[in-house]
DNA sequence: CCTTGCCTTGACGCTGACGACAAGGTTTAG
DNA sequence: CTAAACCTTGTCGTCAGCGTCAAGGCAAGG
C-alpha cells in the first residue's frame, strides 16, 4: 500500500502521513524506487491516532497508544502508560468542562444585564 | 499616563497595548516627542478587552464592547452589537460543553476498558 | 558626560497540525 | 513521445496573541 492509499483508507492526506512518520508515530518500507510502502498495521495506528487528535489530544500524547499498539495489543489503550495519559486529559477536560460551565454562567449574567439595561435606557425600541 | 503606567494598572504589557492599538481598539494621543498618551477610558477599555478574551473570546468580537464603552456606556454589553455576540458565543460554548462532555464520557469509557483488559491479562501485578 | 529608564518602530519567534507549492523522479497508458 | 498520475524532499504559509530582541530617541539625576 503507497501513501495514498493509505492517506484515503485512513481519511486523511499524505502530506499528514509524512508529519506523522517525521514525528516518529507512522512507520514504511521503501521499494526500490524510494516510495514509502505500509501494512495494515500502519493503517490501525494511523485511525488510533486521528481518533485521538479529534478527541483532543496532541501528538505527544498519542505516542503510548501507538507504541501499545504496536507491542501486538489489539487496543492502543491498554497499556500503562496509555492509561496514565488517559487519565490525565479526562483530569484536563474536567478542568476544561468546569472552567467554561463557569464562564456560560458569567456570559448569561452579562446577557441578561444588558438586556434589563436596555430595556430601562430604548423603551421605545421595544417590540 | 503613558504605555508602561496603563500597562501595569491594566495588568499586561506595552507590547499588548501597542498589538491592540494595531488592530483598532485602543487609542492613545501622542505627546510632543511621540510618547503615547493615554486617559482613564482606555484603561477602562483595555480592562474590558482583556476580561473577554480571559472568558474565550477573540479580538474581533470585542469590537463591539470596545464600540458600545466609546458611546458613552458605562458598560460594554448593553449595546446590540455587544447581544448580537454574547448570544453567539453562549451556543459556541454550548456546543463546546456538549462535545467535550462527549469526550469525556468516551475517555471513561476507553479508561474503564484498559482497566478491566489490564485485569484479564495482567492479574498479577494487582495491587 | 554618562547612566538609567522610560519610550519609539520594526521584525522575527512561538505553538500545532498540517496545507500548498516547488522542482523533480517513476511508471503506465495511449 | 507525451501526458497523466503517482511518488519524493524541502520550504514557506496559516491562525492568535502576543514575547523578545534590535536599534535608537528622549528626559532626568549624579
Amino acid at each position: 500500500m503507497l501513501i495514498g492509499e493509505l492517506a484515503e483508507r485512513a481519511g486523511t492526506s499524505p502530506r499528514t502521513l509524512r508529519y506523522y512518520e517525521a514525528h516518529g508515530l507512522v512507520r514504511a518500507q521503501r521499494s526500490a524506487n524510494g516510495y514509502r510502502i505500509y501494512d495494515e498495521t500502519e493503517l490501525r495506528v494511523v485511525r488510533e491516532i486521528r481518533a485521538l487528535l479529534d478527541v483532543g489530544f496532541g501528538l505527544d500524547d498519542v505516542r503510548p497508544f501507538v507504541a501499545c499498539l504496536r507491542a501486538g495489543n489489539t487496543s492502543g489503550d491498554v497499556c500503562p502508560d496509555s492509561v496514565v495519559v488517559l487519565r490525565r486529559k479526562i483530569a484536563e477536560v474536567d478542568v476544561v468542562l468546569d472552567r467554561l460551565g463557569a464562564v456560560r454562567e458569567q456570559l448569561h449574567s452579562q446577557l441578561t444585564h444588558a438586556i434589563a439595561h436596555r430595556e430601562k435606557t430604548c423603551l421605545r425600541r421595544r417590540k
